[in-house]
DNA sequence: TAAATTAGTATCGAATCGATACTAATAAAA
DNA sequence: TTTTATTAGTATCGATTCGATACTAATTTA
């Protein structure tokens, strides 16, 4: 039985919470709770498959009655904006409101994190990220959760020419800023 | 700006969803919600200067009125026991019941990271671990958020003997399995 | 001895959350 | 084609989290 495996969890797990603790801190000075800004976060990086209740739920592994609810409360705040999908008329697609974006962008929830790695070196942050990414696409495997990777991580992900990609699920093409946003189909290329 | 940073913070962050999917899914069949395993697998870890409401508050990042209630709940339920402190008769202490370690013995919420583990090179969960770590200890001192680490990574603890360990700012004697649990108190060793 | 601090609880209102039941749109099957 | 099943989302209920506030009791400080 190895310990460090452990002593990983452990530690992913204190600094979600650590994570979670500074989301309560600056979204409730907005009577708002770590969940909305979980969504919000969301929602300004999920790609035009992904962008609907649904895909949040399974975002959040909450049911999709409970992700209705935040969702209420976070149109009648004005912070996001809900409208029908054209071709499926029982999809709901959903982006921030110009307000949810200016409050994401005056929270910046990642300047703490950068600050708190500013003095660790590259090569052991890369070497980090590396066993957190592997570790994320072994649980994937292993009980079918969703890894919400960005496109060009993805093997359905097709370099065309200099410019444009495309998507061999969906059959569409991608713009190189979309290859950068996370998508809910996302299949890691590979367990490197 | 490193991009590097951001992308660790939102594997940590993605991993920590899933923790806590994962939690909700196996807590959630006993009627709980995933910050009462929270708690029980804290108590189960604390030693005894930090097994007190006050404590887990800060390790939880909630108010003490707020897990003040998830205790009643916890108490109804016989999960947990609560009593009084001999020397200082405001605090009070926890520990978990008998039937609490069972319910935590039969969760082996452990278990899915182990297998999710199983395939990557210790080398680099090694390494992996050292950045989680070193994060944790730079947050710690940026915004006076607590470690929670185990007493043999803490600079207060003394080795005395082969079998004896002494804790210098509580001033007493630190049996070996004391020293493998989680303090309130934890300062790191080092920043490495 | 009095005032301040600390640990914890009680209560209130707003929100999460799962479960269940429901509507409406689409897909599959007969 | 018509029926049935599935899917996306919403509505409602009850239990619980959560912060804010106010409170009690024990301890510490002045």
């Amino acid at each position: 039985m190895l310990k460090n495996p452990v002593t990983m969890l452990q530690l992913v797990e204190r600094l979600g919470n650590l994570i979670r603790a500074e989301m309560r801190r600056v979204i409730g000075q907005e009577g708002l709770q770590p969940v909305h800004l979980e969504a919000m976060l969301f929602l300004n990086q999920a790609n035009r498959f992904s962008n609907t209740p649904q895909s949040l739920a399974e975002f959040l592994g909450v049911t999709k009655g409970t992700v209705s609810q935040s969702l209420l409360l976070l149109d009648r705040r004005g912070l996001i904006e809900r409208y029908q999908d054209e071709v499926d008329r029982r999809v709901v697609r959903l982006r921030l409101s110009q307000q949810g974006e200016d409050m994401l962008e005056e929270m910046q929830p990642a300047s703490m994190w950068q600050s708190a790695t500013r003095n660790i070196s590259a090569n052991r942050i890369r070497n980090g990220v590396s066993a957190l990414r592997e570790t994320l696409y072994m649980l994937q495997n292993h009980n079918g959760a969703r890894t919400f990777g960005v496109c060009n991580t993805c093997i359905y992900c097709q370099r065309k020419s200099q410019r444009t990609h495309h998507c061999a699920l969906f059959a569409e093409r991608l713009s190189g800023p979309e290859t950068r946003l996370v998508c809910r189909e996302h299949v890691p290329k590979s367990a490197v």
